[in-house]
RNA sequence: GGUCGUUUGGCCGAGGGGCUAGGCACAGGUCUGCAAAACCUGCUACUCCGGUUCAAAUCCGGAAGCGACCU
């Protein structure tokens, strides 16, 4: 059976280095998982791998996207299954690697279909939500949907917003769509976890957030500025220096700042980590005992 | 040395006799199409000493720190 090899772990730890070596070492190529990696206008914000890096090993889904044409998790989905399948015919193993959980996810488990809303539905819910009137769609979700009014987050602007959009558009309850099994998958899956000590990975996130100064984020961020009202921009290293061109900040506390929002990133990362019962922890650099792991 | 002002949690900051804003940071958590996003929980401080009062962070007196001005 196929295996997709999946590396996780928290923003800073080592992921790409690992999936390039085991990468090599399975003679096969490498699907990002890494939400913000899809943009080609965010690099040195964004970690994303080295021109060296990724003509080491084949990536998919590396600044394959622009910022102003956001990708979505069920578009990626398909994207990304359907590259795994085709280098399932001429592969063994496909190592899946990247931190964001949603899209994980959605290549472990796949996720159910949803009509996307129209701009104009997007458009009207969220005004609504920005007069403050969330509590008018908080009834409208009580009418439409109680089971999942029931469950949802009713603090959370986006869920409820979410909830709507679907079942204004699809015209079903949001909680019945959610609430389909889905197909497993036809190959097997292998989580690799990347631990380090705590206090190791809160070093190599500050010196790395300071590298990136060092190669230019800044003059990056910049060259944004045009941007950074869409939400693929309301991202750690680029927001905090929006602030900073603006005056409203001394640059060393925009750098704390990253620092700061960086660890406090990883440390969601790890909580979305702890839902998966399967996955193997293995030392960062303890590339045999992930070999191991995999039987090899 | 004198006068005036100021002193609130790790930081910023509002309030101003009883019920102790808020923000940031920090810690923990949630998650089915914006996810490096969004959201939730926790974190009860008023410089010190004395006084007034049933009750003081809040009023009065003093001390100390800080700031401004004066000599």
């Amino acid at each position: 059976m196929k295996r997709l090899v999946v590396i996780v772990g928290p923003t800073a730890i080592g992921k790409t280095a690992v999936a390039i070596r085991l990468a090599q070492h399975l003679d096969t190529e490498i699907i990002s998982c890494d939400s913000r990696q899809f943009y080609r206008e965010l690099n040195i914000g964004v970690a994303r791998p080295s021109p060296e890096e990724l003509s080491a090993a084949k990536h998919h889904f590396i600044a394959c996207r622009s910022v102003s044409k956001p990708y979505n998790v069920f578009e990626y989905e398909q994207d990304a299954l359907s590259v795994i399948n085709l280098l399932f015919k001429s592969h063994d193993n496909v190592i899946a690697v990247g931190g964001s959980g949603l899209y994980i996810d959605a290549i472990c488990q796949g996720i159910n279909i949803m009509p996307d809303p129209t701009p104009e539905l997007r458009t009207a819910l969220s005004s609504k939500i920005k007069e403050g009137r969330l509590d008018d769609l908080l009834n409208e979700l009580k009418k439409l949907d109680p089971d999942y009014y029931d469950i949802v987050d009713r603090k959370n602007p986006i869920r409820i917003q979410r909830a709507l959009e679907v079942i204004y558009t699809s015209g079903e309850k949001y909680s019945k769509l959610i609430d389909k099994t889905l197909p497993p998958r036809q190959f097997k899956i292998t989580k690799i976890g990347l631990h380090c000590e705590r206090d190791e990975l809160k070093k190599r996130i500050y010196s790395r957030v300071d590298a990136m100064i060092a190669t230019g984020l800044v003059e990056e961020a910049r060259s944004l500025l045009p941007f950074r009202n869409l939400n693929t921009l309301n991202t750690v290293g680029y927001k905090e220096l929006f602030y900073c061109f603006d005056g409203k900040k001394r640059l060393e506390t925009s750098i704390t700042e990253i620092k700061n929002h960086t660890w406090q990133y990883a440390k969601k990362q790890m909580t979305w980590l702890n839902r998966y019962k399967e996955i193997n922890w293995a030392e960062r650099n303890n590339f045999q005992n992930i070999l191991q792991v995999l039987g090899q």
